[in-house]
DNA sequence: ATGTGTGAATCGGTTCACAGCC
DNA sequence: GGCTGTGAACCGATTCACACAT
């Protein structure tokens, strides 16, 4: 493939993040010099056929007969996703999912480090929360400026979400990503991811009572 | 559409959710008897095309040139997803994210109370989270069976969920939402579904960086 | 002999467009 | 006239299968 085919489909780019993991879990243990997409696509619990595919849009970067070289693979990789710097995250509503994401390690150690916390209470304003003092909402355009925050995490109730995203919005925020039960919407330039817990417990849920079957117990489903 | 049609995309499953969550929105304020797939693709985000499709799939409960009966909507669609009861979840893992899923009222109130909560750390055990006493993963059997829990959900450091996963399976849960930035594997019969934090940003982080265009600034990219 | 790269076939899901019923 | 229900057309993504490079 030509490396001017610049179009990365969708559903590829939502599993580089999970291959690039898989290669850096794959450390010093067996760590070969190369690794065959049939090997990669175990360590990601996906097909080879996908692997190879997907692979292929970010170049011919593999070998025939051979594999893909394992560090040129992590490098072209965290390039394509952007992740050769940090990308600082402003995280608004410091509530309980707001603080346990603040103190939840996994952002800082993957390159999204927390450069603040806001929040629209001025109770909360101060309070300090892994080390970072919280600000007011009404600041986001100066501190997103000054921070150079490319990402807004939205953690408020429902209610507050759209209200907060424009704000995100206002202030330069490009990429959303929103904890809030709720729809927001946001211009086309701006992207936007969701997280809505309820909603994978209720999809759970779906299956769950499909198993027990269309009618097994109006009380309460139990297989035991 | 029959009554026998019982295959509902998994597209769709996924959207019931936030159909049902659109309609418990629009309470009392315009709450009409009615509402047209128009006005619920509005809410939901979604097209209207969509959602009569959607809505097919459960069953002929519109009218034509009226609309819906939005009572038997809600009805109908908490039904389908089993939402008529409870479903006691145990979340494994009480380390920062697992407190906060335990504090984050947004289960209990949707009818997933937490039943138990359980860790490894023997230092752990004991210690009250919201109200309820941590207790050991190796009671899981016994917690699962007595408290009647279907739901269990990984919020361990990466490395414990493939373990965790298999102790869950083992003790008769089969629906699984996953936290740990981890591949984890479960039998056809277990329900999987996985929210990643990390790949949520590093998919924005590739976006962001796509707009910010190939050629950027090798340093920090930023627009302003 | 091995394993990539990729056209072709296939599949699930979305959108269109309109017949059918209120 | 208005809005649903649904075949048909369409589209993106997955899988197949094999030519091709090493």
């Amino acid at each position: 493939m030509s490396e001017r085919t610049r179009r990365i489909p969708e559903a590829t780019v939502a599993r580089l993040p999970v291959y690039l993991r898989s290669l850096l879990g794959l450390a010093e243990d067996d760590k070969a010099a190369t690794i065959s997409s049939e090997r990669l696509a175990e360590l990601a619990g996906v097909n080879a056929a996908k692997v190879r595919k997907d692979l292929s849009y970010l170049g011919s970067y593999g070998t025939r007969g051979v594999g893909y070289d394992v560090e040129y693979l992590l490098f072209q990789m965290s390039r394509e996703l952007g992740l050769t710097h940090d990308w600082p995250v402003v995280i608004v509503g410091v509530g309980n999912l707001g603080q346990a994401l603040a103190n939840y390690g996994g952002f800082t150690d993957r390159g999204f480090p927390i450069a603040a916390l806001v929040d629209a209470d001025p109770a909360k304003v101060g309070e300090m929360v892994h080390g970072i003092a919280v600000r007011h909402i009404d600041d986001l355009p100066a501190i997103a400026d000054g921070a150079g925050i490319a990402i807004g995490i939205i953690a408020t109730p429902a209610g507050a979400a759209q209200e907060v995203a424009d704000r995100l919005v206002a202030a330069g925020i490009t990429s959303i990503l929103n904890f809030a039960p709720a729809l927001v919407t946001v211009p086309a330039e701006t992207s936007l991811r969701k997280v809505d817990l309820a909603v994978e417990l209720q999809i759970l849920s779906f299956y769950q009572q499909q198993r027990a079957g269309p009618r097994a117990g109006v009380t309460v489903a139990r297989t035991s």
